[in-house]
DNA sequence: AAAGTAAGTCAACATGGTTGACGTAAAAGG
DNA sequence: CCTTTTACGTCAACCATGTTGACTTACTTT
């Protein structure tokens, strides 16, 4: 009867240790994209430009279907941040080789710079918080995060402990499906 | 100089792993919050009534101010949301006891079920995330997890291994500073 | 009694999502 | 070759949720 919470209730625990991790998700997304925002702000953009700018440089050629999947909205909703991006020279369009209907997207120097300058505070946040915390501890990090991602965009991960060495490679390779 | 991106070049390898963070936080925060994005809709609510729904379930009579500061909004923001829920009867105020300028806000049953059921699929998906990764990949989850928010909000969690273990309870105790 | 604080309100505006309808150019398939 | 499908773009309307700024009310603190 004594200590309802503690040895007596593991369901009570297990609870618990998930409300943090869904408040600990919270909190770590809202400070992440914090900073960012705010030298956005004072460009005259928003959270949106810079996830396009983010998927486009580390994604160099591609294509508007794939971003579209990516931050999963509908092509209007994109077409007015990209277009602001390519009028202001961020990013620049090409028609694809193989197939002339697509736009292929890449980052022009000036984007590069901007996305560099955008990240570079959320590369030292995570760069702090891995170097505190220890490469086992790391590792465990990727491996819960990765298992909390659908299934279909697991892939682009290479997780130690997850999947074959070559996952991404995969990915890479059979951009068809 | 072959193999530039391999064993020569420890610093793109770090790149390379902080770029693998920033994405699957992305990605796991889209996904985390995409179902109970979907069952909001179908009662004419948005993501903000659910973080409020979250955040008053996790603390009953909180005051408004508090969870102002928890979700980093403004009152008028806040206002048009936590109205909505009140005349809907998902949310109760009541006067402080001490302070009586201040509405404590607490879940109704209706509120708690709403909850619950909002929250499902997320204690799910990370129950389930943690179930294959394991205890230890959990425990390095929570610490690096934690390394990324922003000092102040910290003590909100107990991390094993972090700080004394009466980090959360010295914030509950300690609510006035 | 005066100043400060907790909360609310009205109004105007910005960002970034949505749906729906329609257009154009290129590719793919009978 | 002609039809259908696909990739992308555009116009328009609307909605959710954030912002700033000004002002009010009730209560607490000094």
């Amino acid at each position: 009867m004594v200590d309802v919470k503690g040895i007596a209730n593991p369901l009570f625990l297990r609870e618990e240790e998930l409300r943090q991790a869904i408040e600990m998700l919270f909190f770590a997304y809202r400070d992440f994209t914090g900073e960012p925002d705010t030298i956005l702000a004072g460009l005259g953009l928003g959270r949106a430009h810079h996830r396009v700018i983010y998927f486009v440089g580390r994604n160099p050629g591609i294509t508007v279907s794939e971003l579209l999947r990516i931050l999963r909205i509908t092509k209007q909703s994109l077409s007015r941040v990209l277009s602001h991006l390519v009028e202001e020279q961020y990013i620049v369009q090409r028609p694809g080789e193989r197939d002339r209907r697509q736009r292929l997207l890449s980052l022009t120097q000036r984007g590069v710079e901007l996305e560099r300058r955008l990240t570079a505070n959320q590369r030292e946040r995570i760069a702090t918080a891995f170097r505190n915390a220890g490469a086992e501890a790391v590792q465990g990090f990727n491996l819960v995060l990765h298992g909390i991602i659908d299934p279909e965009d697991r892939p682009r991960f290479d997780v130690p402990g997850v999947g074959g060495p070559t996952a991404a490679a995969r990915l890479k390779a059979g951009g068809k499906r």
